[in-house]
Formats: structure tokens, sequence, C-alpha cells
DNA sequence: TCAAAAGTGTTAAGTTTACACCCATGA
DNA sequence: TCATGGGTGTAAACTTAACACTTTTGA
């Protein structure tokens, strides 16, 4: 057999990506879901997704789509998985890899999103949605809850400086649990990556609260993240 | 736009499956590999893979796989993740889904393993392969290492009848790393789906060791697992 | 009789959990 | 002055890690 023939001989199938994005705001955990005005599907809810170009990569697509949506780019983005059910997709067959992203909202194109149709959801309330996206978000939200256990990844979710409180409520959103104050506290003190500024927040409570920051660099140099 | 136009105007792709399949035998962890007597890339190492066909699922297309070099069937499988490099195969762009397997090496057909020239390579002697298959190699690993750790997979690279010495230098050879004996045997005793039976193997010494047995039953009703 | 693998408990160190009050401030 | 969120330490429970000798038996 001739090395043409040895991919020849075999089909080809669209490929696609769909994103599972998650935002954190006032407390809530939330994903960006579109409310499709376009076909297949019109009307249902779904996630972002697109088609894989020729000259992209599959992770280069996922990039495209997010920022499509969002006007982000460098964003966080993690690989869930791929879903190739015959059927997944009653239109054709379509082979989809999901993407997580988690970004911060307020950094978000508000005008791309509404332009999209697209709408922050609070992750405890996600509707019915096309195909196999619910399954992909319960996958992707796992795989992120384990991440955000182990690395240092829930502080894209957050602004660049953020206090304390903040970063424990995010905690608490991503595990479905709430978290002792002071157990949570005394374990971000042993972190000097998380590094105290000087400025203060007041827009949370009247006394006021510390801004931390995170610090990569610092960060990079031991790689130790436990919450 | 149409509904068949949003899927017509997008380009198709060859779609791969990749085995990285895990065996142990004799205290040593190995992978299943094909020293390459086809095109393209003939003469080189690398995993056993084949194309997704039109009429089943890239997961199936993984048993397919699989079970075309090993004569196995029901055999443990997890995804490991897709590589979608624009030029991750030189010859044409295809986009490859890697999954790891679990088996007894014992259970595989010897004939059809000779026949694709596959070999059980030691998992710390894996020599240089094709495309990105070391890289596959590398991520299925890091995950199985993880998974063993907190789902009882390893007992699928076991005979069905094992003794403890076996199941610790499974996980010595899994984790990388020496194990306590004794800190070991006492986590074994408390999974109670890890059973003892009456039957002693003599052939790894002189006094013979009780050989265990793993009871999926049980284990469901709790689901703890943790080594 | 001895070499080789099987089998067996205890203690110290470290980690995790539970828990309650004072502080600063703006309204 | 009081309601609201910010900030702080200790002790008990639990988990993990370190460690060495006796047993059995075939060669």
């Amino acid at each position: 057999m001739s090395t043409k023939n040895y991919y020849l001989q075999n089909p080809k199938f669209y490929v696609a990506v769909d994103c599972i994005i998650f935002g954190f705001n006032e407390g809530e955990l939330n994903l960006l879901l579109l409310k499709r005005n376009f076909e297949p599907a019109r009307g249902a809810w779904s996630l972002m997704g697109g088609f894989v170009q020729e000259q992209e990569s599959v992770d280069n697509a996922a990039k495209r789509v997010l920022s499509e949506l969002t006007g982000l780019t460098d964003v966080y983005m993690e690989q869930v998985g791929t879903f190739g059910r015959v059927d997944r997709d009653p239109g054709e067959r379509v082979i989809s890899v999901a993407y997580y992203a988690l970004l911060n909202i307020n950094e978000s194109d508000k005008e791309l999103v509404e332009q999209h149709n697209a709408f922050w959801v609070n992750i405890n309330e996600v509707p019915s949605l096309v195909f196999d996206h619910t399954e992909m978000i319960e996958q992707a939200r796992n795989l992120m809850r384990i991440k955000a256990s182990t690395a240092p990844i829930s502080f894209q979710l957050l602004p660049k400086l953020f206090t304390l409180t903040q970063l424990q409520k995010l905690y608490e959103a991503i595990y479905g649990d709430a978290i002792d104050k002071r157990n949570f506290r005394k374990r971000i003190a042993e972190m000097n990556y998380i590094e105290k500024t000087s400025k203060i927040d007041k827009s949370g409570s009247k006394r006021g609260a510390v801004l931390y920051r995170f610090n990569n660099k610092v960060y990079c140099k031991d790689k130790k993240f436990k919450i």
C-alpha cells in the first residue's frame, strides 16, 4: 500500500471546538452561554463553538472561537476532551473538542457578547443545552475543580487585585462548599506568591479589605499550591 | 444562512486514534509499541493507531484499533486528549485522539501482536517515537498515575488472583518510587473489596504468598480508594 | 542451614479540622 | 451606636511516615 492510499481510503470529518467559559462576579461562578439565533437548533441554549479550519491547530481554533465571542486573547484555556458519538449532532457528523476557559467577566467585550446573544448564567442554574453540551460542562467543571485545587488557575477569574474574601468566595463557588475562613487564610498566608499590597478595597465593606495580588514569578520558584 | 451551508463551508479532516497500551509483567510496567513495517515512517517506532470510520464513535474506533492489535475486547480505556497541531503528521493533516488502555499482557493474542510487529517495551526505556507520540505517552502516564491513586484501575493490569507483593510492585512501577511494605499493606487491609483468598502462590517464593482478588461489587458500595 | 520472599505494629511528625471573638468604619 | 464584613490563634483529631524483626520453606 502506498503512503497516499494509507490516508485516502479513510473518511474525513467536520471537527468543531466548544468552549466552556467560566467567569466570576459578585461571588457567583458563571458560564457564558449562547441563546442560539442561528441554525441548527435556533432558540436553544448551547456553548459557543465553531469549526476547526485548515490552517489552524485545534487549540488555536478554540482560542479563535473564544476571542470571536469575548474579544479576548491570551486567555487561560485547557482541553476537556473530545466528544465523538456518531449522532451527537443530529444535523451532520461532527467530532467536537471541548475546552474550558477562565476569564475575568469585566474584561470581556460586552458588545460582542451581546451581538452573539450570549449571557452569563450561574453555574448552578444552567438550562438544558443542545447535543452533549451538558455533559461537556459537567466534565469541564470536574476538571477545573481538580486543577484549581492544585494549581493557581483561579486568579484568571479575578481582577489583578483582589481581597481574600473574594478569593474564598471563588473557591467556595468552585467546590460548591463552604470553607472555614481562618483555615483558608492560614493556607493563603503560607503561599508567599499571594502578596499583600498596600491598597484597600472599600467597595465590599465599611472597614475595607486589604487587596492581594498573585505573583507568578515567585510562584514559579517552588510551584507548590494546594487549597 | 441555511443549516446545510452552516456545515458545508467548513473543511473536513482525517481523525485518528492512538493507543497507549499499558501492560505489567514480572514487576515491570510496559508499553506495547509498533516497529512500523508500513508507511508512513516505516521502520520507526510508534503507538498503535488507526482512523475513525464513518459509522463508529471515536471511543469505538479506539476499542477497535486496540482489539485489532491484541484480540481483546472489554478493555479498560480512557481518553487522554486530542492532538491537533497542523503539522503533527507530516504526510497529511490528521487530528488524533489518544487513549490509554490497561490490560493483562498474558491475555493478549501473541500471534496478532507479532503480526503487527509490536513489542512490549519497559516504560522507562521507550525509544524515540514518530510524530507527537512521545508527548501522548507522557500525558497518558500522568493521567494514569493520578487515576490509579484514586480509583481501582490497577487491577486491570494484574491477573484475577494476585499477591500483595505483585500489587505493590505495580504501584511502585506506576509511581516510579518505592513504597513502604507495612504502610502499603495497612492501606490494603482497610479496603475490604481487596479480598484474601485461600489460594497460595508458590511461584514467587519458597514460603508462598496469599493470593488476593478485587471484588468490584463490594467496591461499588462505598467507592473509596486511595493508595 | 541458609537464602529469599512473606508477613506483621508502634511511635513520632505532620496535617487537617473545629471553633469565637474583637476591629474598623460608614450610615 | 450599631450593623457589616475584616481580621486573627489554639487545641484536638486524624493521617502519614519511619522503622526491623520473625516466619516459612525449597534448594
